[in-house]
DNA sequence: TTGAAAGCGCTAACAA
DNA sequence: TTGTTAGCGCTTTCAA
């Protein structure tokens, strides 16, 4: 193959393409495309030249097989149904940053195979992952630590013990929003979650248990109700909450689709929001602010959460040993669905509050 | 190196490991796991079981470098806004559809520069693309089709011509809407879009102006806003269309989004909807369905539109001239924004339409 | 049916 | 500063 002006199409040209043009060896050309400063300025020249003339760009691949990293990092959020809205953020900030670093995202939805790995690891085709969530199994974690490829775990942290972590300061934004309940005056607030194994849920809770526990307030069991994840798991959940005789005058929610799935139970059962039952939601989903009454709830910053997943990521490439948890500050973004506890609902005998 | 059995972390088992253990060449091996038939029984069984014991998987880097075939296909965004749910949906189903053939998805959203080609593409990331949508300029597809790199345009068909395209069946969906408002009794309808350089928007005003004309109704210049993208364009655009004397009874967006903003305007104007205005949307997005009243909208198939995008990318690379172009069918979901003209603003002089 | 040799495009290690 | 050699892990010849 003698080269003759191979122009025509397809064939990019390689390293020795541009190595033959610049008259110089592959190994000067490697060194000036990756900005070895062991170049002279004149060989520099020649050799950008003819890079620029052949529109040469060195395949990545190439690159993966002799120098052990491919570019790549994987998003990995399994078939979690937060990704309708907060993957869906979360991936593109991370895409941006890993961009800025000539990094390629690869987006992992599959569900993974309890005891195996992501086929992304297995074929190498990348130098690390972000594992997005509760549905990552800790047996994956396990298998990771033991390959050594890196991960960093986003909206879970403290599961996977030294592991890397982002989350949202969840206890943080749910303690905030009931103390934000008890100051309009609510005593009796209801939480409606998903499971407790996901942690962002716990630790909800544990924000919400705690916030009514300084203000003197036992959590009642017939107050928690649990639902899954959807809009209808919402509304049928907080419809079991408001058959009670003394029902809760607010519901604090894990999620804001649930919490929209109160405002339809509260519609249903005639009650008015925010007049007779205060609702807040969690997250900051797009539709939260489109409701009606549009939803109170705790902003996280799902951009920022990706934004730090790579930047924890990649010093964890660095040096294995580095790492961190960090808890992102979470919002209180207060709409029209909580409002000040109603005359007809307020107990008088309940004491008020101090320090709010 | 003699490799001392490395079992330790890292070095992943190779070929050479497996041919070793099995006690077979290399190529013996490779023939087994791409499942060659020429390899008998007792030697496959040899080597399944070397593979087996090592956890041996073929390197997708070393692969590409020689086969010339990545396994990774990327979806180009763009900053398209409509990412926040149309994209996200279809990027999970053509996720799917990939790793069903072995393949994974990259996502590109970062912008590309004119005249530039993407990233992935330079570097030889990927062995095709899915190009979403509007943002994705002419250059880019010429640029595209000198390389030879096959790609497939999502909802923008008919804008490259002679390239593989799936969109959803935009002119239909808006036909149908427009004949639903007109069987409601409207007459005076609008029409509030983004840009009609946007194929969709095209198409879809198209299908508007159609079913105006079939029933005899000249769409009227002051029944058509232009707005941007978000919820606030909406609503401005709206308040505008409002502003006449003889206003609309019925309006149709280009986007829910857009759709949910007119829903806002009618709220600020003291028009109830759908009593003194009807509003349609398009795609049914999830803030959709929790608007009050929730919105009819017409519902795009983007798990769907995703599937057929990558089933297309196969067929092109298999044979580049096996172009095609698909539609994807629409449905109307009509749901509280819309209703039968009311009694207050109907125009008896009007005449019936036919046929609906 | 099986294997040996060569090479994909690049870079690490060494030598000049 | 520059070049040579070797090899990353695989597959494509071609030969046995």
């Amino acid at each position: 193959m003698t080269a003759h002006q191979r122009e025509s199409t397809s064939r990019r040209p390689t390293i020795s393409d541009v190595a033959r043009r610049a008259g110089v060896s592959k190994m000067t050309v490697s060194r000036v495309v990756r900005g070895s400063p062991h170049v002279s300025a004149a060989t520099r020249a020649k050799v950008l030249r003819a890079v620029e003339e052949l529109d040469y760009y060195p395949s990545s691949t190439a690159r993966a097989l002799t120098g052990k990293l491919t570019g790549n990092v994987a998003l990995v959020t399994g078939h979690a149904p937060r990704f309708d809205d907060f993957f869906n953020y979360v991936a593109r900030a991370a895409e941006r940053s890993l961009a800025e670093r000539g990094y390629s995202l690869i987006l992992v939805m599959q569900p993974i195979r309890e005891g195996e790995l992501p086929v992304v690891v297995r074929e190498q085709k990348v130098d690390g992952l972000l594992l997005g969530g509760p549905e990552v199994r800790p047996s994956l974690t396990d298998l990771l630590r033991k390959r050594g490829v890196p991960f960093v775990m986003i909206a879970d942290c403290g599961r996977a013990i030294g592991a890397s972590s982002v989350c949202a300061a969840d206890y943080d934004g749910a303690y905030g929003a009931v103390r934000y309940l008890l100051k309009l005056g609510h005593r009796r607030i209801g939480f409606v979650g998903t499971r407790e194994a996901y942690y962002h849920v716990a630790e909800r809770y544990r924000g919400y248990t705690d916030a009514l526990r300084e203000a003197g307030i036992t959590p009642r069991p017939e107050w928690r109700a649990k639902a899954d994840y959807t809009i209808e798991d919402g509304c049928r959940a907080t419809r079991g909450l408001l058959a009670g005789s003394k029902r809760p005058t607010a519901v604090f929610y894990s999620g804001d689709l649930l919490a929209i799935g109160g405002l339809m139970a509260a519609e249903r059962e005639g009650l008015s929001v925010p007049d007779e039952l205060s609702v807040v939601g969690f997250d900051d989903i797009l539709s939260a602010s489109v409701t009606s009454p549009p939803l109170t709830t705790v902003r996280v910053d799902k951009e920022r959460i990706g934004r730090t997943a790579v930047e924890l990521l990649f010093r964890l490439m660095e040096d294995p040993s580095d790492v961190a948890t960090v808890h992102v500050p979470t919002e209180l973004i207060v709409r029209g669905s909580t409002a000040r506890i109603g005359k007809a609902v307020q107990e008088p005998e309940t004491p008020t509050v101090e320090g709010l």
